[in-house]
DNA sequence: TGTTTTGCAATGCGATCGCATCGTAAAACA
DNA sequence: TGTTTTACGATGCGATCGCATTGCAAAACA
């Protein structure tokens, strides 16, 4: 056989060739040959690590998720208040990265409005996050239903970020409105 | 030549069948023959009336976007606090109507990403409706900066649209964050 | 060193795509 | 009544789609 090759390496290369096709031109210019091209592989190679094509975007799904994940758990502050500003705005097309994944999370999630498949993870992730931004908030403002701000403010975080790509938001009033809103959630009660 | 007809029903009603495809299968499931099935005619007919498929796609968005536009124009209430929570109401999947409707918007919200000629009404259209609510606002609670707070509402309904589409939140908590987001903005200052 | 197995590249297939073309029944118009 | 124009239905075309198949070079293994 040739060499022996980082198979989850190779499978990582092609989902992220998948998330900037996504980004740049839609779910619908999604198809095994851009991907390859997009890759710069053979379109052979895309079929040797991805049975169908619905497994290819599922991966790149859970890649981008995951990778999202991953920039949330890297905010750290001791102060909760910095701590959940920090947290809201990773969620916000603001950074270099989150700019490049933010178009794709927004296919994905519109997807799964069609596609249960995508739908369940999301609905499974989404409490956990909920818990945690929601600890947050306690830990600033005592007292309060902290779960329904948490929730609150996730959805109005999530909003934002579809018309910030959309261009309807620019990323200064942003920034301006998450710092609004934080604040008068935490200076309730 | 045969029978004179409606062209603008015509339009309507293929538009309409696009919006029912859109809903119920996604972006990518919108071809002439999937459109001309659901909507009961020949593939020769949708030809007939829309030069090519990108038409068809931008009338079937000018047509949601006005039916969106004419319930909210349908909205009213002598109380602003009452007419603005309608209003945003209005916005969620809450009614039969709404509820097919929001579909379809999602969808569109997610191709302008990456589709200026859907991006551009929406950029266009925002702020009447950013000003729209902040007007509203100052009527109940004058001072503060209305258009920050308006901004701001819109953006956590739209992102609420989309986590109720996707299952992560049930139309009763829906209203419940509304009212509970309202409340904050109107007594606020 | 021979055998086996892996990692592809290449090609082909049937289905579907958007779109162009052609034909024609029928009603408006002269 | 004859002509023209409208509203299609039908069919076909080249491109592209997802996917299956085949072939083969190369490295791991015996």
């Amino acid at each position: 056989m040739p060499k022996q090759v980082d198979h989850d390496e190779r499978r990582r290369e092609i989902g992220e060739a998948v998330c900037r096709v996504l980004a740049t031109r839609g779910l619908d210019a999604v198809s095994l040959r851009h991907v390859a091209a997009e890759a710069g592989v053979s379109m052979g190679r895309v079929q040797h690590y991805f049975a169908t094509k619905d497994e290819m975007l599922l991966f790149a799904f859970n890649q981008i998720s995951a990778r999202v994940g991953a920039r949330m758990g890297a905010v750290h502050s001791p102060d909760p208040h910095t701590y959940l500003r920090a947290l809201l705005l990773e969620l916000l097309p603001l950074s270099t990265a989150a700019r490049s994944e933010a178009p794709v999370l927004a296919a994905f999630l519109a997807q799964a409005v069609v596609e249960p498949r995508l739908a369940a993870p999301l609905r499974e992730g989404a409490p956990q996050m909920v818990a945690f931004v929601a600890s947050l908030i306690s830990q600033v403002r005592p007292g309060g239903d902290a779960e329904r701000d948490a929730m609150a403010l996730l959805a109005f975080v999530d909003g934002l970020m579809m018309q910030m790509l959309i261009g309807q938001v620019d990323a200064l009033v942003a920034v301006e409105l998450v710092d609004h809103q934080l604040d008068r959630v935490l200076t309730s009660g």
